[in-house]
DNA sequence: AACATTTCGTTAGCTTAGCTAACTAATAAT
DNA sequence: ATTATTAGTTAGCTAAGCTAACGAAATGTT
């Protein structure tokens, strides 16, 4: 995409970084998705089940609005997932409109070993990295978690 | 998505480091991702005018390679900037085969209004950080480049 | 000079992900 | 009891990505 040079203007400014900082995260998303041959799971999928894995069973419209996405785009994704097998679908027991999505046994550990290994390229190309090189990332991953949280709830307001 | 928990262990690790990476960059473009409704330009569109307008002239492949999209897809990304107006198609003076593609003046005004905008958000937030912290993330995108670029010379060996 | 090969871009056709609008079924409210 | 709201699905669209196959142009071989 765009790399170093749009915006240029001053490279210090925060909108020059936050334009660098864009730029980074689409270039690594887009070499990082392909999907996982292994498990076959698109980033989407993937990220579903990861929710459904990790947040226990929870409501088609709850795991829309974790994954920011809309109900129609979710229940795709669940159909693919339910497909798999990775995924359940259970009706609520007390309110029958809701539906709980429930991640298998084989959901829980393709999602385990599918994560690691997505992000496993990434991580073989840090191994190479200067060590003060590596702590930055680190540091920067968590800097921008806490930007990005500042920003979604800026937004949902 | 996955959030914190996924592929826990030892957080030093440049395993963890890296999902932590993804994790990050997944949500900063899942917020950015609506940003630009003022232009009515995708994220790649607007990433693969930015090439155009600050790359100077390229061919089709070249823009594809440097966005790291087939040439199909680089293709009809010019097509839809093509009829918006922003970019144009020539055809090379000495080798026929090639299509030089040239953002026009309307390109380049519209990228640097739209891509402005869309970061504009991600900008005031980091206006609020540290300096410091400010300082990282510039590194840390710097970084992050040139591993994913060494992530898609490996992928396309 | 003629033919074969390679290269560049496009076309065709597929998949996936996103959306809105409209529908059904179920619950809640009046 | 009827009406309104809510949850999820279906239908139908757009966009972005891919591979395979093709035409046109350039290059290489004989």
């Amino acid at each position: 995409m765009t790399g170093k040079s749009a915006i240029p203007n001053n490279p210090s400014t925060h909108l020059a970084i936050a334009d660098r900082v864009h730029s980074a995260a689409i270039h690594l998303l887009r070499q990082l998705r392909r999907a996982d041959d292994a498990t076959g799971l698109s980033a989407p999928r993937l990220s579903a089940l990861s929710v459904a894995v990790f947040a226990g069973p929870l409501t088609l419209g709850a795991l829309a609005a974790a994954e920011q996405v809309r109900p129609p785009t979710m229940s795709r994704l669940v159909d693919a997932l339910e497909r798999g097998g990775l995924v359940e679908r259970e009706r609520d027991e007390v309110d029958a409109r809701l539906i709980r999505i429930r991640a298998t046994k084989k959901g829980v550990s393709v999602m385990r070993r599918g994560r690691a290994r997505r992000v496993a390229r990434l991580a073989a190309q840090l191994k190479l990295l200067q060590p003060a090189h590596l702590v930055t990332l680190g540091q920067a991953a968590a800097i921008l978690d806490s930007v990005v949280a500042e920003l979604a709830a800026h937004r949902t307001q």
